[in-house]
Order: C-alpha cells, then structure tokens, then sequence
DNA sequence: TTGCTTATACAACAAATGTCGTTTATCCAT
DNA sequence: ATGGATAAACGACATTTGTTGTATAAGCAA
C-alpha cells in the first residue's frame, strides 16, 4: 500500500511488486516504454489495473525499482564492491555500469538514442550508495563531505558511461574502464595546487 | 512543425513556442510540474491545445527546452563562460547551477524534495555545452576525448549542486563553490599516478 | 495585390490515466 | 480454527492524452 516500495514481509505485497517488476522487464524487450501502458504492464502480470497505483503513482516508479534491483543484482553477481582507498575498485563499477546500459539498451532503447531518465536515476542512485558506504570508511577527502564526493562521482561516472555508450562506433566496455576511472578518481586524491585566474 | 525546436524563422512559430514556454513558467510558480496539464498550458497560452502537439512531443519536452533556456540566459546575463585552462572558471557554472535550482526549486519543485528529470537534463546539456566549448580549445586532458570529459564534468557538477541543494540546512551557495571546484577541476589536470590495487 | 505555403483553430475520437467504493480473498496473530 | 486486518479484484467514473481531418488565417515571395 506504501507507495515507495517500502521493505514488507507480507507474501501478497512481494508477489504483486514481482510480478510487476518481471511484467515490465519482459514487455521492455518487446517494444520501447513509451509504448507499454499500465494495462499492459498489470495484464502481463495478471494483477488489476487498479492494484498497480496500490503499489506505485505511475510506471515510470516501478521502472526505477526494477532497473535499481537489476542493476544492484548486476553489481552483486560480479561481487563488486568498493574500497576508497584503491582507485582500481572502481573499475568494476565502471564496468558494471556501461554493461547494464548496453544490456538493456540494446533491444529498443538505444534505438531512439534516449535513455529513460529513471533507468538513469535508478543506476547513479545504486553506484551512489555503494561508493558512500566505501568512503565512510576513510578519511575525508578535502572540505567536501562523503555524501558530496559520493554524488559527485556517482553523477560523473554515470554521465562518461553515458557518454561511451551514445558514442557511434564505441570501443568494447573494457578499453573505456580505464578512461573513466581516471578521470572521475581524481576526485578522492587529496587536492592538488589549483590553476590561478 | 519540427518536434525538436530548430531554429527557425517563421515569427508565428517563434510566437506560438514563446506562449507556451511561458505559461509553463507562469504555471509552475502556482503548482508543481505534475498538475499541470497540456490543456492548462494551452489555455495559458491563449494556443489550441492540437497546436501543442505541433511543437513538442509532450509537456516534458517543452520543460527541457524551457530550462534550457533560461539557464544559458542566467548564465549569459552574469557573463560566465569557460576557459579550461583556468580552474577557477569553473566557479561560474556552479555558481550558476546552484542558484538556478534554489529559484526554480524555492517554490513548488524543492517542497517535494524532486527535481523533474528532465530539468535536470537540461541544465547538464547546457554546461556540457559550455565545457566542451572551452575545453576544445585546449590540449587534449590524458586519453579521454574532450566530449567524455565535458560529459563526465557537466554530470559531476550537477550532482554536486544537486547534493547541496537538497542537503536541509546548506550553507549559501557562494560557499559550496570552492569545493564542488576542487572536486571535479582535477579531471582536466593531467592524471597523477594511481593507487595501486 | 495575387497566390502559394504553412501554421493555427476547431471538433471529434479512441485510448490511457488516476481515483473511488465495494466485495472477495489472503495473511497472520491469538 | 477463529477473527481481525489488509491486500487484491472489480466496476465505474471524470479527466487527460495523443491523433486526425478540415477550415481559417497568417506569412512571404512574385
């Protein structure tokens, strides 16, 4: 009933939201979610229409629930975590990212070259908290505040992938970890003298 | 005609698109985005609601434009531009980034603590834009391509702004500048050696 | 001005959205 | 097992959305 997908242990709310969740994720392999419509989405589940708003305001929340659950699922699979004080440990979230974006974007998404904007909300948010939970556990990197760097990075590393996988004739996902990491890991080095002017 | 607003000559286009964008703007100082109807931005405009689907696809994508615009006017009225070789002119953008959401954010948009993705696109694309400019004219920051670069700093910067928007008790926004600065200047410097790991 | 081009107004339509109230079924604590 | 709590099914409704066709008006070039 709670509409941001709160934890719950009662068996009809887990069973609703997953049939919700594996509905959308078969109809996105069909056709573009601009195209898929509530009915749709609660037909494929074989759950009311009216069930659906019990457990969301509007499709575009279940798709940020799902895309952060897959991702997350993604992320967990590869057992990649993150550790502040190795820059290579972002590798594999770097990684992690422009392969869920080229997983599913490569049936219709990517065809009319625009990625849903909570696809994307959903994965910084996940890339967020993970890089967070890695930079508590050292000290501050400057003025700004883990959260900020978090943000930060989480942001930067989602717009480069973003940028890799809009590209023409990209490279394959594993030549471009490099170029990423490098530029967004800067960001937890202590500062260096900055430019004048 | 055209979907995506081109330059374009013709003064009843020019006028019909200027109506719009701003009974949008006029809207959204009484309500936030979601309660807003076509129909209501229509009659604002004094425009047949028909003549809406003419110029934009939907309410979302006149919101992009809109912002788009307004925010490279903010950032032209305070004359800020980009030099890639001085860090410090990275102050502007942010500057300008943070003020923006505080006055659209002030009086509907910030209460739900939610910024519409699509404004939030719209003001990356505009630094992006301005970055890229500016770092074009420089020599090329490591392997990464000038466009990956203006990508990873546009989307770095903005979460960052974002971060200190919603952050409850923020400090004035002249303040945060420095160290949103320090966080994403460091992807034009040349890459320092990386941690090993 | 004349005439061609094109944008807008207008009406009408099927479809989708979001909400509400009622009934039925399921869960879970006792 | 019983009973209270609550989730889901279902039907109905006003509203919004997106599209289509035709008529009118505005722009622009000769």
């Amino acid at each position: 009933m709670a509409h941001p997908p709160v934890e719950t242990v009662d068996p009809r709310i887990r069973r609703t939201r997953a049939l919700l969740s594996e509905a959308l994720g078969t109809l996105l392999e069909q056709r573009p979610f601009g195209e898929i419509s509530i009915q749709d989405i609660a037909d494929r589940a074989t759950v009311n229409r009216a069930t659906f708003y019990d457990h969301y305001p509007d499709k575009e929340a279940l798709l940020e629930c799902m895309v952060a659950q897959r991702f997350f699922q993604l992320l967990e699979r590869r057992k990649v975590s993150f550790d502040a004080g190795c820059a290579s440990s972002l590798g594999g979230i770097v990684l992690g990212v422009c392969d869920y974006l080229t997983e599913v974007g490569g049936s219709s998404e990517g065809a009319g070259r625009r990625l849903e904007p909570h696809l994307e909300a959903a994965v910084i948010g996940v890339v967020r908290r993970m890089i967070l939970d890695g930079a508590k556990k050292h000290s501050p990197a400057g003025t700004a505040s883990p959260e900020m760097v978090a943000t930060t990075v989480s942001w930067g590393l989602y717009g480069a992938a973003k940028e890799w996988y809009l590209t023409p004739n990209r490279c394959p996902s594993e030549e471009v970890v490099g170029t990423i990491v490098e530029l967004i890991s800067r960001a937890f080095r202590p500062a260096p003298a900055l430019a004048s002017g």
